[in-house]
DNA sequence: GATAAATAGTTGCATCTACAACTAATATTA
DNA sequence: TAATATTAGTTGTAGATGCAACTATTTATC
């Protein structure tokens, strides 16, 4: 009988590449989570309106490529815990402004430090080298993958 | 005012992984998935007993990393379809003992050179050398992240 | 300027997920 | 060997996700 070499599990590079995004990503979100109950996504919305005060929900979806009925319930939750505030555009009355509250740059302002510090504990015992590498690898499959079709 | 130096979300490891964890699991889900209504879970589970046939649920679960409830649904959903059979263990019954059925194991080579394929294509940029670096630095993070505590 | 197309955001819904509680079987300990 | 703890697997449930349908507003086209 022909024997069927095994792409294994554990050498497939989608299962790897999830296993490791979710060790890094959950390590964080235990951070914001435990401590703030804040999930995920508004995590993320929270650190673009940090870098990006003032744009609008769909410039958030685009700019995290978070799917917008995602970030229309997360900006919800967190304007009704005021961690966000939200006025509407005056030029075009469907857009909204959505900027950190003074809570809220507050919570970024302790979860921040943290997140970085973890990105740094990780990232130790690589060289300068091989994290550039990596990162630029990131960056090629990235966009590799949104290439290849069938 | 001071000026805050902005831990970029764009630049932000955990961030740029899950996008290119999505990307590229999302890519071969869409096979299976489209083709053959059977979801990641579902998929891991299959390519796990064609590797290693006769093992049971909770060796699946160390196996893939998959939680025991979501690998109890997704062998339901499997058996239903007939894609996998099970035994029960006759020293231990509460043990399963599952495998790919003909028809399982006719889905798992009909998807598998796809999904080879993908990974061939994704990769193809790499040199041999970038390869080994980035399964390398896979691996040497996915481990320290595991360790790293607060 | 009326009609059609596009855009911003919300909501309904089916599905997925993870935790905890549960059942049944086996292993441990006294 | 009776009592207790552990293990394998299932099920209940609350919350998250993503698509599609929907409303409201603005832009494009005739």
């Amino acid at each position: 009988m022909q024997h069927r070499k095994p792409l294994q599990l554990e050498a497939f590079l989608p299962y790897r590449l999830s296993l490791l995004s979710n060790a890094v990503s959950g390590a964080i979100a235990a951070v914001y989570g435990d401590k703030f109950a804040i999930s995920m996504p508004e995590w993320r919305i929270m650190m673009i309106l940090a870098e990006y005060p003032d744009i609008s929900a769909d410039e958030v979806c685009r700019r995290t490529k978070i799917e917008k009925s995602v970030v229309s319930r997360a900006v919800a939750r967190l304007l009704k815990r005021h961690l966000i505030n939200r006025d509407m555009d005056e030029k075009d009355r469907r857009r909204s402004i959505l900027r950190l509250s003074e809570t809220g740059l507050s919570v970024y302002d302790e979860v921040m430090p943290i997140a970085r510090d973890y990105e740094a504990k990780l990232l130790s015992d690589l060289s300068a080298g091989e994290l550039e590498t990596f990162n630029d690898m990131i960056d090629r499959l990235t966009e590799k993958a949104a290439r290849i079709e069938y």
